[in-house]
DNA sequence: GCCACCGCACAACCACCGGTTGTGCGGTTA
DNA sequence: TAACCGCACAACCGGTGGTTGTGCGGTGGC
């Protein structure tokens, strides 16, 4: 691809062979092997050099697009100057949408999203480099940020009751976490000492629910199915969560109020990056769209 | 880039080997010397597969933008279902403006733009199949279309007069045919037989014009460099031309009225050819934003 | 707690890909 | 018409990238 960009740059194999410091017929095999893997003409050859025909104009764009491509990837692995790396707790998660919506906002920066295993992991590919930013609860009890670890809350999502058709409060309009109390909440995967585990304990003592983590997670699928068969089983999830087919299990989502929990997801970055696309990353979520905690809502008090 | 991105999602050097019909070993040695061009790891190894580091995380989207891009290159040039193929005249002229509007309301469409010798060859592609559409001004006297080739009349582009700052009419606001006689009207590089000859000749029969054709053509910089430095030279330039440095040689546009001349583009296709995004572009050009003939302008009674 | 198994890495070997030099041929130019 | 320029073909050869064979470490069953 190299060769046949620098061959119709240059109108000449001979020129783009110097260019590529290599002899004119490994330029003349190389576009003629890629021409027999095309099965198409990509030159005229001509006495005073090589023009491209029309199936070459064609490919000339995407032949360029593709060293582009080529060029990002490498760049997005390069230490040093590189795009914004970003740690997200899950695809399908809050977190997610804010890096989607920031990079509509700025389509200019470069982003590249992962997801690490855990908070502590995060926490150390932030104090090491390996990211740039993490959004991750680490405000939770007994967990101390280093020092050179800054967090910020960045916004507050909502927390439903998802539940099945049959359950009593499917078609609750809205529900009060009192109304809860005594019902079987079901979260199987929570694992202990995350801080979703410590947001949904803090949540039960709150109010007196009984949250059932008990039982191995076979993924969220098993999950939905047992959901919607069952009559007495609730789940809590975010606003935001999209599932894999919510209408096809019949699965209902039921606002909670008075007090709303809502969970405070929170940015995490090293005080001494750098990054200029950081800086502009929280400025959106100071000034963005995303909910900040409001009266009426319900936090852990170590949030 | 490919056994990457296999061994990615399938998550065991082994799978992704019998996925791409290669052993284990070629699909280690493979990744491996990924790793060692880029200079990090992108996997970490365990006893139950191979599970993407954080520099493969980011690396991922990007080693898939690349494969898709080399389909779309590959696809580009493949006899059969490809993206439009348009001819326009030149990159900087008015019907490359249409095209990349067509583009914008379009996105989903794929184009190709590529630019043909000359309207005969234009013709003769349309006729083979080897483009979908050109914009020629195929309607000049003396030239008959085949009866399988179709044309409409696409858009009309206002001409304009283009002189340097010392020219006496440098600062009018704008001319009139009438008053352009007798003055000396500079257009080398027009080639006799050409539609662009065709037009010219009858713009100048129409209003009294000399228009000179002598002289060898350098390009269009050393044009506009003489044009700059003369008192006395002017030549004629179509509305949405882009020149390439105009402030830089403190070039004047002159609207030319009563009557405005313009130029009519028009569109040629096959009238056989099926492609989904001809009738697309057909319609886009008669409910677009483009100016037809309106009164007031005069155009060859060819056109 | 031991052992079998699973999956990846290393070593040795070899075919073929892709580079080089040398040469021929067609087309343009003086 | 002859010299020149630029690309293609031929022969040659080193290194890349595939194969088979084997070792090693971690996991999971009994």
């Amino acid at each position: 691809m190299r060769t046949f960009v620098a061959a119709a740059d240059a109108g000449r194999f001979q020129d783009a062979a110097t260019d590529l410091s290599v002899t004119q017929q490994a330029v003349s095999k190389r576009i003629a092997g890629l021409e027999k893997s095309l099965g198409v003409r990509l030159f005229t050859r001509t006495a005073r050099g090589a023009k491209l025909t029309v199936d070459g104009q064609a490919f000339l764009p995407h032949a360029r697009d593709l060293l582009r491509a080529a060029a990002r990837a490498a760049a997005s692995v390069r230490p040093g100057r590189r795009a914004l790396r970003v740690d997200v707790i899950g695809r399908r998660l809050a977190p997610a949408d804010v890096v989607r919506d920031f990079h509509r906002a700025h389509p200019g920066i470069g982003l590249d999203v992962v997801t690490l295993f855990d908070a502590d992991a995060a926490v150390a590919a932030v104090r090491s480099g390996d990211i740039d930013a993490s959004f991750r609860a680490v405000t939770m009890p007994g967990r101390q940020l280093p020092d050179d670890v800054a967090a910020v809350r960045a916004f507050d999502e909502p927390v439903q009751l998802l539940t099945g058709p049959a359950h009593p409060l499917a078609d609750a309009g809205a529900v009060t976490p009192e109304r809860l109390a005594g019902r079987r909440i079901w979260m199987p995967g929570i694992v202990p000492g995350t801080e979703w585990a410590a947001y949904y304990d803090d949540l039960a003592a709150a109010f007196g629910l009984t949250i059932e983590v008990t039982g191995p997670d076979f993924g969220t699928e098993p999950l939905l199915d047992t959901l919607a068969g069952s009559d007495s089983l609730a789940t809590f999830v975010g606003e935001q969560t999209r599932l894999s087919a919510p209408a096809g299990h019949g699965l209902r989502r039921i606002a909670v109020r008075d007090p709303a929990p809502v969970y405070p997801h929170s940015l995490v970055w090293h005080r001494d990056n750098p990054h200029p696309a950081l800086a502009a990353l929280r400025e959106h979520l100071r000034c963005g769209r995303f909910a900040h905690s409001a009266p009426g809502t319900w936090t852990p008090a170590w949030a």
